[in-house]
DNA sequence: CGGCTTCCAATACAGCCGTATAGCATGTTG
DNA sequence: CAACATGCTATACGGCTGTATTGGAAGCCG
């Protein structure tokens, strides 16, 4: 025993293939309306294999969650912590990963996953501390935290809205471009963070220039 | 014949109660988990006579969307076409009988519903107009009318999370005068249009004091 | 009053869903 | 080599879902 996962995290065994298709049927019909079968045949395997491997669907829904939700903290932390926001080798690889987990972290929140609320509520504290940290009068932090938190999710929960009115995929090099600049024109500065808004439009901008 | 519908639009024959219940059901649960039976369960009539007077689930789901179409479009009218959204009983109006509505709104738009995106495509335009209206650089104002109108639904779509992350009902008295001021706090006035932007806020802190 | 339409409930049914079970290779362990 | 754990498939089953059908009650019209 002991010799599941054989070498990497992203490998091509059954079991990271059939997470990755659920993730992505999930995303885009909802898990309700997803069948586990569905799922199987997406993935090349037999429907068994899929409950051998995770049980339940509400297992494998949970799986799908944990996984998104150790990619993004993963993700934040090179992005923010490490100061990797100007570098636009890091934009483009983020740009090419992170699709399907944020299409499916759209979902859930909006599919009532535990999870993804949580998530939204550690989102919303954080920015909360962001700006209580930059304005020191009595403004309502909390909501303004709560409502740009919401703002930004929104885009990726309607995601399919967004690209079809851009004529361009969101996720694609010119959409994320497009919707990072206007993001960054529609909100005030001081509530990005003065700082953190000029890192981002700076590396927004190299990134703009590389294509 | 011709007998249907007998008096007014929101009344409460069985028709309109299921139609009610159904909205409130697909906007909580999405359309595929929700079960006809359950729909006529709460709606305290058989299964039967769901199909009798939609015929069926799609075609339920479809006079949801209409109705709740209409209705926006007739709010919006009133509210900025007819200059009502200084007035606080207008805009306390909205609050009481809009939430249900909403809330179907931001759960059609995730589901996939061709009416929902028909709306927002139409508010996008409405948007970039809007925006192109006040400024002639050749800024993008495709890109930032789309975002602002995928950030707007976006707090309508994620209601549950914006209501727990601020521990008020967003569709509440105070809920809603807190993530309006957000917003307005938020957004750089000039996108919002400056003149919509002056009476959207005057009117919010007349709905305030009132309180 | 007889016929017709509208509103509604009860029952029936075919299909699909999640899941339980059994079985078969493969390769690892003791 | 024997025993066993693992990755995988095939089949079966109970339950639920959408919907078709049937029939009855109430009200209008001629």
């Amino acid at each position: 025993m002991l010799n599941m996962r054989p070498v990497s995290d992203d490998d091509l065994t059954a079991r990271a293939r059939i997470r990755d298709v659920a993730m992505a049927l999930f995303a885009e019909q909802g898990v309700k309306a997803t069948t586990i079968r569905a799922i199987a045949d997406a993935a090349g395997v037999s429907p068994g294999l899929v409950q051998h491997h995770f049980g339940s669907k509400e297992e494998l829904r949970q799986a799908c969650d944990e996984h998104v939700l150790s990619y993004i903290r993963e993700q934040v932390t090179e992005g923010i912590t490490d100061h990797n926001l100007e570098r636009p080798e890091f934009v483009e690889a983020v740009r090419r990963t992170a699709p399907p987990l944020m299409k499916y972290l759209g979902r859930a929140l909006v599919d009532g996953s535990p999870a993804a609320a949580a998530m939204f509520d550690e989102l919303v504290s954080v920015t909360a501390a962001n700006l209580a940290r930059g304005d020191h009068s009595d403004a309502d932090h909390r909501a303004r935290a709560t409502v740009l938190t919401a703002m930004k999710l929104g885009i990726t929960v309607l995601h399919e809205h967004v690209s079809r009115a851009l004529g361009t995929d969101l996720y694609g090099p010119q959409g994320a471009l497009r919707v990072g600049q206007a993001q960054l024109d529609l909100i005030r500065p001081e509530f990005v963070g003065l700082e953190l808004h000029e890192r981002a439009r700076t590396g927004l901008d190299k990134f703009g220039e590389q294509r």
